[in-house]
DNA sequence: GTCATGATTTTTGTATACGATAAGGTTGAC
DNA sequence: GTCAACCTTATCGTATACAAAAATCATGAC
């Protein structure tokens, strides 16, 4: 038998430059409209030009880049509408997810809930922005799967994981962090409750708030 | 100058036979768990590997195959759960589109459904089980867009375009024909009385109908 | 000085070549 | 006869090569 020792090196060469690739269009290191190139990219990750198109291929499905045929690769430039337009989507595809999860979900995934939960209030107690990110994303891809829903939990954790530069940044706006913890609290109180309607009411208006977040960040920024 | 005389081949000779590829297994020339050969399809579309690796990539993302590294592409077997669990999301984003619509619908949009509407009623007449599909297609692809949410128009789109062929065996049921196309009209005069809840609602109800038909009929076929 | 036309260069899209890995068959031991 | 180890073969993943198209630049007309 052939055991495969790093289960990380399972997928080929050009997952895992499409992975890095969009981790670096996230996190900014390529701005938005700019051109990817083909060639330096190949030579940066030591590798011909066919992984980093195979690369572009995910990347552009996935909504990310652009690619314009005989033009070249270009990473998206989501306007402020579409990136409204992507909360607002986000927002109900949440309040499903809870509308969902307060109907089916035991009494071992609402202890669930609440132990990631009790992580977010101690991350926001010791003002620790970063772990508070991080555990409140947990926090909503756990809602995601007690959803019951495969494939929704899937849809969601990708638009999720597409919005995650513009939730991170309002995220440092004044009193937004508690703001956010109360509204999970009574999110979960309301699925312990079976309260179907009131949890998708609670979830698309958290979500929502996003948006507005974002919206107001950006009509403060200088240009854009 | 170099005109382009034909806009189709605008494309990349990859989209394009990603796209044949896509309708070949929608329409079920392969079947699922079927595995797509590169070399024999490079030999039948007159191209290298290269193109046929790059149209696997995008069915891949699109979910349509899945990839097995070493091993080769699969054309994916989607269980009964996980199409139920598709339709079970459809229903959510049309009802979202409806509940949209009826808040942002203009005169002109809503005179635009009740002429396509009225396309759908003729061929529903003429038993014309074909035309109404397509024209029930362009209905809800209108109401997508009357969504006024351009992001979760193409959402909507590419999961409606994926539901396709479950979408279509279940229109041959008897009676189903009519009970849709009064679905239709309640729908549209909603939207028109602009009374958005009932919107949303009907168009759930009128999507997950669907996957409760697409059940019966699977519930009732030989072996899967 | 500006604009159009043509040559050069760059870059994309596809074909081909090659190394690596997994599947399948064959041989041999027990 | 069965099982295991090995070898062969097929196929995948990547590298390289080449052709076509677009972008850039230069030249020249007005």
């Amino acid at each position: 038998m052939t055991l495969n020792m790093n289960p990380s090196d399972d997928r080929s060469r050009s997952d895992q430059i499409a992975q890095i690739l969009e981790d670096q269009i996230l996190t900014g290191r390529f701005a938005p409209g700019a051109r990817l190139d083909e060639a330096s990219l190949a030579e940066e990750h030591r590798v011909s030009r066919t992984p980093i198109r195979e690369a572009f291929q995910r990347l552009a499905q996935s909504g990310l880049v652009v690619q314009q045929p005989r033009r070249g690769v270009f990473v998206r430039t989501s306007s402020a509408v579409e990136i409204l337009e992507m909360f607002e989507v986000m927002a109900e595809l949440e309040s499903v997810c809870g509308r969902l999860a307060a109907r089916r979900a035991t009494d071992a995934a609402i202890a669930e809930l609440r132990a990631i939960n009790a992580e977010c209030r101690a991350a926001r107690e010791a003002n620790d922005v970063d772990l508070y990110y991080q555990k409140n994303g947990v926090f909503h891809h756990l809602l995601y799967a007690q959803s019951g829903n495969r494939f929704l939990e899937q849809e969601a954790a990708r638009l999720h994981r597409r919005l995650k530069p513009y939730r991170r940044m309002q995220l440092f706006l004044r009193g937004r962090l508690k703001q956010s913890m109360d509204e999970h609290e009574a999110i979960v109180e309301a699925i312990a409750a079976g309260d179907a309607p009131r949890a998708a009411e609670l979830l698309r208006d958290h979500v929502a708030v996003q948006g507005e977040k974002f919206h107001h960040v950006m009509s403060h920024l200088p240009d854009a």
